[in-house]
DNA sequence: GTCTGTGAAGCTCTTCACAGCG
DNA sequence: CGCTGTGAAGAGCTTCACAGAC
């Protein structure tokens, strides 16, 4: 899939990893650990030892070998390999109660993810302020998204004409998408979506209970 | 991971896409198609015609030759499979802005999945009700999950003690967790977790528009 | 001809296990 | 000894391609 200056691959499920990992060694960080042994690393996070270093060596390779791992250097890594070391605007369309959720959460702005932007079709919340951002009309997207220039957008809004959606943002210059809404949407080229159904969380859920087998870790 | 009666396996991957033939074939069965072609169904929902038929044939067969997967019969044997043909009582953790989207979202009801109780540990919110559900204390935990008996808990809460409220959540019975906040917590044996962390999906995105490589479809 | 179900191949990700270093 | 980085093996998932049914 995507593959580093040095020739090596990362794969998809190692990026999944990375945020983990960084996270983990933040909070080690501000503990005032410099140095971690994979298989202490690997604890935290809750993976082997083994992939953990695969993981690492996929990018580089931070080891010391009586020391461990360099706990800041790996972060400042993970940092520009995620695209968290710069600020970058984020579009929300949809402002109900996910929409609120999301502009509240605080751990978006900590990774460099601002919500410049927010749009909507409800007259009651457009031309509003909500913490900060001006909530615009959806109709108005292609005039008002230059001025912001997201490269993200998150959808939280209601499900009919989403595809449409979907393809103004991307003739608006928006690269990535994070769909909240249980509907299936077709990413224009070179475009990336990532779903978030929580309803097929909970099936999958309620599958693994029913199937039983007792496992689950 | 999972078997089937039949001796079949489920893979975890699998399961993940059911959730999506469920719905996507509930549309169907609303507009009235009683039968439909593998390729024209993995068009619909986005995955190749060989993907389908194997998910499909891995926990039995509804193919007729000639007609083609039989939509009412999948959607029954999908339903009792994801255990969303009975009513689920779940307990949500937490009442913030989250918690509040949530419990407003239809979705879950739809599917069969019932918010009976809400914990907090604001003195604002324990005590009052939210669309019908009371809210209680969190340290009233033991002696009020008895009383609803939900097998799935959605955590929306603060981070401190959240693998106190796990361990808790397992001693009365509560089987899946989905957790929502950005917290790394181990599940108590038996029990089945599944992390939904939107930051981590950010920087998925985030990660792999800067590594370029203009693919994402 | 078109369809499903499936063996077999191909591909990806994880784990093992050890060389090399300190 | 214990550590990292990695070839090689293993496990899991997807795709190919075709037999068999109509």
């Amino acid at each position: 899939m995507a593959s580093q200056k040095n020739g090596k691959k990362i794969s998809i499920q190692t990026v999944e990893r990375l945020s983990i990992y960084r996270k983990i060694l933040e909070e080690l960080h501000d503990e005032g650990v410099t140095h971690i042994y994979s298989h202490q690393l690997a604890k935290l996070v809750g993976v082997t030892p083994a992939q953990l270093r695969r993981d690492l060596a996929s990018f580089g390779s931070f080891g010391n070998i009586s020391k461990g791992y360099n706990v800041y250097q790996m972060i400042l890594t993970l940092s520009r390999l995620l695209g968290t070391d710069t600020i970058q605007p984020v579009a929300l369309v949809g402002m109900g109660n996910l929409g609120r959720a999301i502009l509240a959460y605080r751990g978006f702005e900590e990774r460099g993810f601002h919500i410049a932007v927010i749009f909507d079709v409800d007259s009651e919340k457009v031309g509003r302020v909500f913490a900060g951002r001006r909530c615009f009309h959806l109709k108005d997207l292609e005039t008002v998204l230059p001025d912001y220039q997201p490269t993200i957008a998150i959808l939280a809004c209601g499900a009919q004409g989403l595809q449409n959606i979907v393809d103004r943002l991307g003739k608006s210059g928006v690269r990535g998408i994070i769909n909240f809404v249980p509907k299936k949407i077709t990413p224009v080229r070179g475009m990336y979506l990532e779903d978030v159904d929580i309803s097929a969380k909970m099936e999958k859920i309620s599958f693994l209970l029913r199937a039983k087998s007792g496992e689950g870790n």
